[in-house]
DNA sequence: CGATGGGCGCTTGTATACAAAAACACGGAA
DNA sequence: TTCCGTGTTTTTGTATACAAGCGCCCATCG
C-alpha cells in the first residue's frame, strides 16, 4: 500500500507516510525488524529520507530502537489503546472548550461542510464511501483542533490523533454507531456555535467514550467501534 | 553555552541539545534566521546530524520553516505560555492519577530521593544550586510520568514538558514560591503512596495552577514563578 | 550436549557531493 | 521613487561513500 492521500511533497514525507501506513495496516508486523537499507530499497529512495522518516516515527512511538543496532516495529499493548483514548479525550475536550469560545464563522462553516459530506456517506454503501467517511471524520476532529487556535495543541494532537487511527483503520462500524456519531458531530457544531464550552465538552466526552466503548468491545471479539 | 548535562551520545543528540539550549537561553533570538550550514560550522559537525536535530526541533515547535527555504527560531506568543500550562495540567493530572494507582515501591523511593535533593537546595544559595533545583524538579515530574506506565503519555510529555521549560529557564523564583512547591511535591508523594488518585490530582492541579499564576505575574513585569 | 569466544557481515552514524528551488541583489522601466 | 524582471548566490533536499560498532553464526572447549 503506497502513500495515497497527501500530495507527496518530498521523499522524506513520502517515506514517512508509507512506513507509517504499512505499520498501521499490519503490513509491517509488530516486533518485525526494520533496516534502513531494506526500507530504502523497498521504497526506491536513498537512506537519507528514510532515516529522517524513521527518526520521526521513533519519536512518535511507532518504531523502537532496541539497544544499539536493532530497529523494530513497536508493539502496542492491549491497554495502550485504552490510554490513547483517555489522552485524546483530555486533549479534544480541551480543544472543543477553546473552540466554543474562539471559533469564527468560517470555522463553523468548515465544520458544517465536513458534516454534510459525512451525512451523505452514512451509512456507507461501499468501501470507497467508508474510506471517505473515515477521512471526513478525521478532518472534522482536526478542524475543531484548528478552531482552538493553539499551535502547541495542534502539534500534540498530530501525534495523539495519528495513534488513534490505529484502531480506526482496523475497525468496522455498525450503522447505529455511525448514526450516533453523526448526531454527536451535529450537536458539537451546535454547541460551538452557541458558544457553550461546557455543552461542547460534554458532548465531546460522550462522543469519545462511546467510541472507546465500541473499540473495547471489538477488542474482546465483538464488532463495531467508532473513532 | 555548550551542552552540559547529558553524556553526549552522538553528534545528532549533541546538536539537538546545543541548539535547543541556545534557543532557550536566548542566544538564538526569536525570529532569528538559522541555516544548516551556519549551524554545522558553529558546532563543528556536518550537516547530517544538524538536519536531524533541526527536524526534531521543528516538530517540537522550537523552530519554524517559513515557506520554503527560510528557517527561523520560533516566536512564542504571550498567551501560548498560558496554553502550555493548561495542557501540562491536563496531562500531568492524568499522569498522577495513574501513578497513584500504579506506582511501585521503587517509583516512590525514586520520588523520595529526588525530593530529598530538592529540599537540600531549597532555597538555593548560588547559581549552581539553582540549576540543580531546576534539574531535580524536572526529574521529579518526569518520574511521576514514568510511574504512570504509559509510553504514549511519556512521548507526549517529552514535547509538552520541554516547552514548559522555556519559562522555567527564564524565571527566578521567590523563596516562598519554592517552599510551597516543595510542600506540594511532598504531598504528591504522600497521595501517590496512599493510592488516592483524587488527592494526587488535586494537588498536582494546584501545583501547576500556582506555577502558572507566578509565571503570568512575571510576564506582567513582576518576579517569581515556579514550574 | 551446552556454553563461550572469535570473526565476518550487517547496521547505523557521519561526512561529503550534487541538484533543484528559493531568496537576494541589481538594474531598468514606468 | 517604486515596481518588476532577470541573473547570481544561497539554502534545502537527496544520494552516496566511508567509519565504527553490534549481531549473528560457527567452531571449539568444558
Amino acid at each position: 500500500m503506497t502513500a495515497n492521500s497527501t500530495p507527496r511533497q518530498n521523499a522524506t514525507e513520502q517515506a514517512y507516510q508509507v512506513i507509517r501506513t504499512n505499520i498501521l495496516t499490519g503490513k509491517f508486523e509488530e516486533g518485525e525488524r526494520l533496516t534502513e537499507t531494506r526500507l530504502s530499497e523497498e521504497l526506491g529512495l536513498s537512506r537519507t529520507p528514510i532515516r529522517e522518516a524513521v527518526g520521526r516515527l521513533i519519536i512518535e512511538g511507532f518504531i523502537e530502537r532496541q539497544s544499539g543496532y536493532t530497529t523494530r516495529v513497536a508493539r502496542f499493548p492491549e491497554d495502550e489503546v485504552e490510554q490513547i483514548y483517555e489522552i485524546r479525550r483530555l486533549l479534544e475536550c480541551y480543544s472543543v472548550r477553546r473552540a466554543a469560545r474562539l471559533a469564527t464563522p468560517e470555522d463553523i462553516a468548515e465544520l458544517r461542510s465536513i458534516h454534510a459530506r459525512m451525512r451523505a456517506d452514512t451509512p456507507p454503501n461501499d468501501k470507497a464511501a467508508y474510506q471517505r467517511l473515515t477521512a471526513a471524520n478525521e478532518a472534522f476532529h482536526r478542524a475543531i483542533v484548528a478552531a482552538a487556535r493553539s499551535p502547541r495543541l495542534t502539534a500534540l494532537m498530530a501525534t495523539a490523533l495519528d495513534v488513534g487511527m490505529v484502531v480506526r483503520t482496523y475497525s468496522m462500524f455498525s450503522a447505529e454507531d455511525l448514526m450516533r456519531s453523526l448526531s454527536h458531530h451535529q450537536e458539537l457544531i451546535d454547541a460551538i456555535e452557541a458558544g457553550s464550552p461546557e455543552w461542547a465538552e460534554s458532548i465531546m466526552s460522550a462522543h469519545l467514550l462511546a467510541g472507546a466503548s465500541r473499540v473495547s468491545a471489538r477488542l474482546e471479539g465483538k464488532g463495531g467501534g467508532d473513532d
